[in-house]
DNA sequence: TCAAAATATTTCAAGCTTGCATAGTTAGAA
DNA sequence: TTCTAACTATGCAAGCTTGAAATATTTTGA
């Protein structure tokens, strides 16, 4: 006869559990900025998008600040073009690529953003050495692959 | 006149990268369940759900295991169900809830999905002391909401 | 006992995300 | 130079996710 599984997981249950621990830290976050950004009549993607947007960029470099695919930010920043905070202007050396412009609203916004970003923000109940620790732990499992 | 906003970001920075960091792992996690389940003509959704149905439950603690909302859990089993993985049952005291059980395949799928999201898991990168550290950090950083 | 509040699930609309296909552009090899 | 491979951005289809509204049931408390 086969295996009959006997324990429910013999040791990949440690990695389990960190895995859902990031994932429900990563959607605390999300939610957090979601709620924020509901303030300024903005979804949490495109807070997101604002966010990241600290000076000219082109699209794959914003997508991937913003940890997605280029055509995710493509749909964002129609978006937030559309409400005139940002502007495709043509890039100043390679015509295939735009650079993504702030408006004078879209900086703003944006600094208006930051700020509630940061009120209550999510990682406030680490201490700045345990912020650290958590940082370093977290820039070692992302480099593994 | 008003502030010039000399600096970039005064000391939010590091929160913020924090959270980049966060979010990039969480999409990481995400995209090796995609990759591994699309072995199985599962959708990342569909694995992550199968994933945590190690028992029969409701469909509101299945959301719970899933960190997102009930009506996302109805829509993501109605494809289970669909498939023949899962069965939705009467509750055996709450008429109101739904008793998910697996069904025979839907057992054996989640076998081997198991076995597959072993391989090469992220996280790998880290000792089982950081892992130990990690998942404690994640759990307080949690726990502050 | 019964009405009000709470809970479990579902449906729907709106918006997000991915993956693939396409057009235009650039860079590098032959 | 010329040609090919790689790269940038976008359009689209399919699937995911949220939030609000609706239904059915249970629980609470007067």
């Amino acid at each position: 006869m086969g295996r009959m599984t006997p324990r429910p997981e013999p040791h990949t249950t440690a990695e389990r559990t960190l895995c859902s621990l990031v994932n429900g830290l990563a959607q605390q976050i999300t939610d957090h900025v979601r709620e924020r950004a509901l303030t300024l009549g903005l979804t949490a993607a495109q807070a997101t998008a604002l966010r990241e947007m600290s000076g000219p960029m082109t699209m794959r470099e914003l997508a991937e600040l913003m940890t997605c695919e280029p055509s995710n930010a493509t749909f964002v920043v129609d978006k937030l073009e559309k409400q005139g905070l940002v502007e495709r202007r043509a890039h100043p050396t390679d015509r295939r690529a735009k650079h993504l412009v702030l408006t004078a609203e879209g900086a703003a916004t944006r600094e208006r953003l930051l700020g509630l970003l940061a009120q209550d923000a999510p990682l406030a109940g680490l201490s700045p050495e345990q912020q650290d620790a958590l940082q370093g732990l977290l820039e070692q499992a992302i480099a593994r692959s």
